[in-house]
DNA sequence: GGTTGTACCTTACGGCGTAAGGATAGCGGC
DNA sequence: GCCGCTATCCTTACGCCGTAAGGTACAACC
């Protein structure tokens, strides 16, 4: 009834949205890695080769996925500078553990998108108003953002999820060690990862507080 | 004319010492990605299934080659924690930045080996023996490892080796860029980067220091 | 001299990204 | 109503990939 209005044009950018958007979860659900043009394809109902009509190549796929990803992570918010950043770091690191994939393709893309410039944008904007200067936003956006990338990633490549596994596979590793010949990691190991209550979050907190202190206490001497 | 020796059970290890040694100067050459079993079959001289021999499937030859960078890191030397904990940060981002393709491999591998074994024990032991206690040891482990793996992360994807090829980027990510839109970004791009000598080791030393003053301060509190 | 084990090879399968080109359908203009 | 254009999607094919299954050559040992 209602007719449509002459918008072919947008046509292709949708497509283009909803095949990001289609690639993501994909990616989600198997976990790890990219998804292949062909299950990519399968799921949306096409061939693979449809896909090369609205993305030049496989990259600019990736690229946009992670841009997608960019998007979701929580942009500072009008506060002081270091609950912002405290709040963008959360977020990060929840965004990147959902998306488990992300991190290792992003080693890989080096052209930003849209959202990843913004967020950028947000970010060094924020440290700005905080009375950073322009170097000094830019050690804090190293610092911050290393140790949030680092901290994801190891934490994505430990090889369980829930602190029963985690019990499981310390063991395990624990057995399978000549103990005496690495006293000091097994004493790390069986004083803090087989007691109950080993929480990651507790542990990114403490590194992220470090490093804000750490900022906080340079702020003024970085001219 | 010397006869060899009757040491055939060594062939083997031999053997995976060679493969191992030939898959990382093979990854290195390529520069980015693991080799694959016909190129790295091919270097040696065999066909790709002879490998399969001497290790279970592709997955060992990538654990081997992991413990093999992790063995080239400098072990914490024997002096004061944050002297050593410093050389070891310089000398993991060298080997890391040696071997691009080590750090994305690193993601997927969960089994650790005897190199990378001995070097987190000795890396505990000297914090250790610096008065830290264990949750302090592996906070600081913690939040090190993050730091070093996230900066070499991000310094590894940056589309550009040496300082002449940043300003191009850099000028040309600008030319696409919306400026307005994007102030803060413009600014920092057009102060630090188009600026000649912005160094990243510079970089990743400020952010190493200010890790480790904040250790050095909570060290006592961390019991 | 037959047995056993090590080292390597051959062949084949299903999956991958994508180059090249063909089919179809909806559109504006005549 | 028909024509040609363009956007969209499909078919086929190529050269890669990891590796399952099974074969061959040869040395060491009984």
């Amino acid at each position: 009834m209602a007719t449509e209005p002459a918008d072919t044009p947008r046509r292709t950018s949708l497509s283009k949205e909803i095949v990001l958007r289609e690639a993501v979860a994909l990616a989600d659900e198997a976990g790890t890695g990219a998804p292949s043009m062909r299950r990519l394809a399968e799921r949306l109902g096409v061939e693979a080769m449809s896909l090369y009509h609205h993305f030049r190549n496989k990259d600019m796929i990736l690229d946009g996925m992670i841009d997608l990803v960019f998007g979701e992570i929580e942009l500072p918010s009008d506060v002081d500078w270091r609950t912002a950043m405290r709040r963008r770091a959360v977020s990060m690191r929840g965004t990147l553990i959902r998306h488990p994939w992300a991190i290792s393709l992003m080693d890989s893309r080096t052209n930003p998108g849209h959202a990843t410039l913004r967020h950028h944008n947000a970010v060094i904007g924020c440290l700005r108003s905080g009375g950073f200067s322009i170097a000094g936003a830019a050690h804090a956006f190293s610092v911050l953002d290393s140790y949030i990338y680092g901290y994801t990633l190891q934490e994505l490549s430990l090889p369980f999820k829930s602190s029963v596994d985690l019990e499981d596979v310390a063991g395990s590793i624990l057995n399978q060690m000549p103990r005496d010949e690495f006293p000091h990691l097994t004493e790390m190991i069986l004083d803090r990862a087989l007691k109950p209550g080993y929480a990651y979050t507790e542990e990114f907190d403490i590194g992220l507080d470090l490093v804000l202190d750490g900022l906080q206490r340079q702020r003024e001497s970085w001219l």
